[in-house]
DNA sequence: AGAGTATGTCGTATGTTTACGTCATAGTAG
DNA sequence: CTACTATGACGTAAACATACGACATACTCT
């Protein structure tokens, strides 16, 4: 096991660490603010908004399916994808919680506060 | 280039991903949490909370630097790090507002709002 | 049924990340 | 100067991510 060793770490690490990594893409942002500006779930029309094959766009929502930011229905032929709401708005506040917590600190440049 | 087209995404959502690539392991969030909650800009230290080896907790500091999320400074025989706490303030304020854009759809489930 | 469309799955080539041992460097202290 | 400590740089093996073409499935429409 050379890699993942992400037990040894908080629950509250690691899963603000998965959600980064779903963001951690410019396809995934771009998905998620597709579908916030919408206000209609469109499916494969993401695809063709992106510059990126079909079959990669669908590897991208998977994984954002799998972490459960959005969500997949079927529709007839056409697959309907849509923001968790829900789930996004914790999230929001993880996030908010932890660069709270990072910001408190002095500016910490040469010769300012921090006491190195 | 069967990699890495983030070319072709607007600077917004490219800097998003970058910064939350950065975010994208326990390792490193925990690094940014103990640099936030100790006053004192600890060096090596750090690599003795850690369960993981110094080499690898170096790894991850300089990967933090690269994006000046932290700072270096040697103070004699030690290295001392410290929060950009004005840099992460900035994060904050991006992170702050994709969020807020994501978030304010309705909820979308089974037979929800959404107009699928 | 048969043609056509929308999606997802699979395989795969290539690039990246993670983790760590070993070595080189530089300051500190005896 | 010599031994010692703290760091970072280098090399490397294994795991993972990205991108995409080709195939499989499933629904629609005639």
């Amino acid at each position: 096991m050379t890699y993942a060793k992400t037990t040894a770490f908080t629950q509250e690490q690691q899963q603000l660490a998965r959600v980064a990594k779903a963001l951690a893409h410019p396809a995934r942002v771009a998905i998620i603010q597709l579908l916030a500006s919408k206000m209609t779930c469109i499916s494969g029309d993401i695809a063709a908004e992106l510059p990126l094959s079909r079959t990669t766009v669908t590897q991208h929502l998977q994984e954002l399916k799998a972490l459960d930011l959005i969500r997949g229905e079927i529709d007839g032929l056409t697959v309907c994808y849509c923001l968790n709401t829900e789930l996004l708005r914790q999230v929001q506040q993880q996030f908010a919680g932890f660069f709270a917590e990072a910001t408190v600190g002095p500016v910490c440049g040469p010769g300012d506060a921090c006491a190195c």
